[in-house]
DNA sequence: TAGAATAATGACAGAAGTTGTCACTATTCG
DNA sequence: CGAATAGTGACAACTTCTGTCATTATTCTA
């Protein structure tokens, strides 16, 4: 093994082990003591980060970050980087420092000349937009550490139509759209809600998670992909052409859409009952190119809203 | 300059300039020839993609795909370049191989054990989510090389209302909420308008922009951040608390909300005359949370849809 | 307090690796 | 054919690396 290749092996080794003594290292890599510390010498010129102890109970330690061995990417794979770091750009907020993105930039004078072009040119034709928020989520990078540590947190929340104090377990985080969402059990309702970060006007207490068995997923992208409530609800909508095309733009209807050959389309679905009232506010401006089918409660709910409509607009 | 560092150097040199000969090197680096012919066999055995033509007219040539030379990352960067990474892996297209992103997991690899766990402990809480679209966008990845190339495309495309052949420049792709976007300038409406990537049908022709002075943005950012269509039509709408609440969530209208301390709030703002309609459909369900004061065209739709909606549903 | 374990440094000789030179072959282009 | 190129082999000079030994200083533990 070449010097070079066992610097690159001893970068590696450090940083999984954290602590070790230079005994060890010569140990492992078959060379002198005197080889490693030369070695160790050498790594902390290049401005590793390790810093020693003398004594009986003394060795290396790595000091702040670690820095990791260096990694060869391929044009296209720094290419990807790039995009994928830009697809972060427009957040307001991220649950992790900002700068450490943007460290990444230095990567971007690494490259050769045209790949710096290309990238920058990239950049001038693609974009993940994400709409600005006006509000701010000052407490999302607590309500991470939270959920990161399986904590529970008191807060105090202000929900549309009120404010109030909950006691939440956090599921995780999830960002859509722009907006930062928080899916937890609440201790309060006794089951999983979902809170808008930017909502949470206060952390008043974080502690550890109560002991009990509530029913939370293991991971957020299960929460999103798996559970969600129950679908106690079944939903039949007549769509005109135009309709169906409205309603692709809809992931959550989109799901129960089918289409006619013969044109137009219906959406036949099973939903929370809880979403009725979501359901009933969409399609309200879809006028004529949506007829309720199921249930005759959807039907009562669109009246009711016609009518609220009605006294307001039309005297 | 030992030879670890000079075989760094060479890779930068190397990938800089894609075509070299021994010779070159040799007087850039100050080493005989034969040294420059040993480190390239070793670059070589090292799989860096080099080949070589002997004669008078040989010398050497990058194949394929440039690997660039090896960066140290510190441990947080690394952990935001998966987070970013993660950002993008909801999408079910891009405009370049997905592969490249998975590919990058390789670096997951080479992270101490502790890391891997970490990264993997918050990817179980934290997602990048984007509804599911239901609709595939095949076309992206040439949409993408006729934005990057600058170039104008006849295409087939499937609005709302109807199917039809179009030529347009491309400003760029955006991707909002889990759908592809393309503002372009289309030659037959001689204006720029946005077109769903996903219902371009099929591309008929592509061919060099054709001359002449159209009013295209330098970038996509610029289209996104400053142009975009006139505002020429000014809305003032009266909300209640609810209203206000509702209103937030939707960025384009929380844009002109201002409240007030004694509770509700009021939209003000100019937007484009073509936007009239979609305000109305966007307030029609806020019912009496919101009220129209200007202008009479707007409270005219919404009566308009009012009645339509209670023909239909009341008959 | 002595002893063991640790880091750190210096000197030096032998081992290992690197480099330049020279000689040579083969290929390609004009 | 001649010039320019890649590629290989041998070898000596040079440089770097490594192990050994000796030494100092610090810290913990028994």
């Amino acid at each position: 093994m070449s010097k070079a290749e066992r610097l690159i092996e001893m970068m590696i080794t450090i940083n999984a082990k954290k602590d070790f003594t230079a005994g060890e290292l010569a140990d492992e890599f078959s060379v002198s003591k005197r080889t490693i510390l030369r070695d160790l010498q050498e790594l902390e010129q290049a401005g590793f980060p390790i810093y020693s102890e003398v004594g009986a109970a003394g060795g290396y330690h790595i000091l702040k970050e670690r820095i990791l061995p260096p990694v060869a990417f391929s044009e296209s794979e720094a290419k990807a980087i790039f995009f994928a770091c830009q697809a972060l750009q427009f957040y307001r907020d991220l649950p992790f420092e900002q700068e450490t993105i943007s460290v990444l930039k230095k990567f971007l004078n690494c490259l050769p000349l045209d790949v710096q072009n290309s990238i920058t040119q990239i950049q001038n034709k693609i974009v993940f937009w994400i709409p600005d928020r006006h509000c701010d989520s000052p407490l999302l990078k607590s309500m991470f550490h939270i959920a990161i540590n399986c904590h529970a947190a008191t807060i105090r929340y202000s929900s549309t139509y009120s404010e109030r104090t909950r006691t939440i377990i956090p599921v995780g985080l999830y960002a859509m759209n722009g907006l930062w969402y928080c899916p937890a059990y609440c201790t309060t309702a006794h089951q999983i809600r979902v809170f808008r970060v930017d909502r949470i006007k206060e952390i008043i207490e974080e502690k550890p998670c109560p002991k009990g068995n509530y029913p939370i997923p293991a991971s957020i992208r299960e929460y999103l992909e798996k559970t969600g409530p129950k679908n106690d609800c079944r939903i039949k909508i007549q769509l005109t052409d135009t309709g169906v095309k409205r309603c692709e733009s809809e992931s959550f209807l989109a799901g129960g859409l089918k289409t006619f050959s013969t044109g137009g389309g219906i959406i036949d679905m099973e939903i929370n009952h809880a979403s009725l009232e979501w359901v009933a506010d969409y399609i309200l401006p879809f006028g004529n190119n949506a007829t309720v089918l199921e249930p005759a409660e959807l039907t009562e709910l669109m009246r009711q809203k016609i009518y609220e409509l009605h006294q307001h607009y039309c005297k």
